[in-house]
DNA sequence: CTCTGTGAGTTGGAAAAACAAACCCATAAG
DNA sequence: CTTATGGGTTTGTTTTTCCAACTCACAGAG
């Protein structure tokens, strides 16, 4: 029989929530990808009681999410901007936000629109980069590589 | 002078956070789409306390991103699968895995590779609809629809 | 100079969640 | 008859969250 895993699958996906899957952590990434990174458009923006808020950008600072930027001496004040890897997070926001936009409200409510270059509203699609089809379930197999952790198949509704 | 948000700001990311953004929720949801919906396992492979896991399922299920599937009568046993709506959250899972991928693991060591019809290894990519091109973060402009909610204007790192 | 305001947090105590382990109930297998 | 399994519930403890008040450094108005 195989080795009975004693704790919880090894996954990029739980490694990656285990960073940003706290309360307030995407909304404060939403936040400063939209420019307002201070503490009191945070505080306001989010809904974040201050402390908490706190303790977020300390850690999304630690994991190189974002960065404490320096914007005036004397006062010294801060502003919290995405890095690079923060940005690279802005695309699972906006196919969040679309999937809401389908879900969780009727046509025509969106509180948000996101507007692309090329002129169109932004629609976000999930493509797969080698052969550019849109990715959906059906498409996909999954292989852990760790031993001890199987799946069942591809569950059916 | 405009009026001041009394709440935080109004936005289909918040929206969808507040459904799948608590712990394990997301978690559960990648194991039901592995085909993985049983209670039992879902507190092995999520690692969730056995009682936040009925709370979990419960809310995930009010929300129809799953389903309580009867697999046997005698004994009575259950299933946790995938809706619509929880299938068209994959893709979210898929970017944040690959983001992971990416910024939390050196190069190698991934724990699940998912793989595609298409013969390759699937490296999910989000682009614009309407364009086909990639979604960068310097392409994206935010138009906030309700009154009160403004941003400064594109980050700089 | 004092008075008020702003930005960026700390501090302290109450309320809510998470956690761990034990327990329950129906059925099935040995 | 005993043990095991699946799908939870209960109970008691430990963490977090939440909220309001407070601090500190400076700036501008009067």
């Amino acid at each position: 029989m195989a080795a009975a895993p004693k704790s919880s699958r090894p996954c990029s996906i739980a490694d990656a929530l285990a960073l940003v899957g706290e309360k307030y952590s995407l909304l404060v990434l939403r936040e400063a990808c939209l420019g307002n990174g201070r503490f009191d458009q945070l505080v306001r923006n989010t809904g974040a009681p201050r402390d908490v808020l706190t303790t977020r950008l300390r850690r999304l600072v630690d994991a190189g999410i974002l960065v404490r930027h320096l914007y005036s001496e004397r006062p010294q004040r801060f502003e919290y901007r995405p890095t690079q890897a923060g940005l690279e997070l802005e695309p699972v926001l906006m196919t969040l936000m679309a999937w809401g936009d389908r879900h969780l409200r009727g046509e025509g409510a969106r509180p948000m629109v996101i507007e692309h270059t090329c002129g169109h509203e932004l629609a976000p699609r999930v493509t797969c980069a080698a052969c550019g089809a849109t990715v959906r379930h059906e498409d996909l197999t999954a292989r852990p590589q760790a031993p001890g952790w199987t799946l069942r198949g591809p569950a059916a509704v």
